[in-house]
DNA sequence: GTCTATAGCCCGATAGAC
DNA sequence: GTCTATCGGGCTATAGAC
């Protein structure tokens, strides 16, 4: 019988939270089951192989972040803030973990991750930059700030340096390093006029 | 009978080659014992238990780290120029893939991790940014450039945007984008007179 | 759609012969 | 020190009853 709540949804929902913990390859379907309240068989009835999970838990959430990022345009028009905001937003953590980007987890695991969801990553990733570079730019071209390296060039290394620093906010148990590197690193990319 | 060439060495040479790339679950003694030519039960002689065996990798490449630091502070002199070869040791991968920090892959594996092996990455990473923080705190105070925030704030910056750089290379497949990163970010960072 | 039961594999680890 | 053999357990995945 179907669930009141959808029950594919909350497989989902919960094994975006494992994986955003974890990553792919130390998290079970027994975990998942064991949350949901369910049999590890009743899992595959949903998602036949764990790629195909694991595929549509990072296809779920990509619409998320291109949701989120969306948001921020609209609430918010100067480069500067929507740059603050975005920052925040990846710096909100799963209950008083850590923050963490599922791409950034991810792109550790690579080499052994299915190709499927490889593809997915690299989506995640060109998302991101995608959209930094245009608000960089914007920022570039509206004088609001001004940048020592091209648009595109920053975009990879805000990128870059948010994901590191969750890395190591996580490895040292100190949720605040990632707002320290995470200001710093917008003090050094961007110069006020 | 003992082997010519120190089996635990090799043990120990060819886990830190898995580990490098896979991580630290991702990586199994079969792999290693097929690698190294021996049976599984051979490893456990000289490493009871797998953490052990990523202690002591994480042990013995620390001391290296520690080494190679030393040696850029006795090859150069300049600030700079150290913070230079210091990106470019990190991004001298394995064979032709991408670079890639045992320490990097390993804080992304922490909530999995062996607590002994989690005293190691965290060492790991309190090793580098304090090498990071003396050599950019020099360079301020020699004059040879200046930086928007303290050392050791720009110390975390470039060691977290170095890991992320090195995990976008990876994922992306594109070893030049760890080089592109690597420059926009000192570019960013440090300021000349 | 969910269950029980189980296949088949890989894993880390140990016992004991040599 | 290295081997063979094996244990116990976790894993992904499937078959088939309900």
């Amino acid at each position: 019988m179907e669930q009141h709540v959808n029950t594919a949804e909350r497989i989902l929902e919960t094994a975006f939270e494992l994986m955003q913990t974890r990553g792919y390859n130390a998290f079970s379907y027994a975990d998942v089951a064991e949350r949901v309240g369910i049999r590890t068989a009743s899992i595959h009835y949903h998602f036949p192989a764990k790629s195909d999970l694991a595929r549509e838990v990072c296809a779920h959430y990509r619409t998320a972040l291109i949701a989120t990022l969306a948001a921020i345009d609209r609430d918010l028009t100067d480069p500067a803030d929507r740059l603050q905001r975005f920052v925040a937003l990846q710096g909100r953590g799963l209950d008083h973990r850590p923050p963490m980007c599922l791409c950034a987890l991810l792109a550790a695991e690579c080499p052994t991750l299915p190709e499927e969801v490889n593809v997915e990553v690299r989506g995640f990733l060109s998302d991101q930059e995608t959209w930094l570079t245009r608000v960089l730019g914007d920022g570039v071209a509206t004088s609001a700030f001004c940048l020592t390296v091209a648009p595109e060039d920053a975009a990879q290394v805000l990128r870059a340096g948010l994901a590191g620093a969750m890395l190591a906010a996580r490895a040292s148990n100190d949720r605040t390093r990632y707002d320290t590197i995470a200001q710093s690193l917008l003090t050094a990319l961007l110069r006020s006029h």
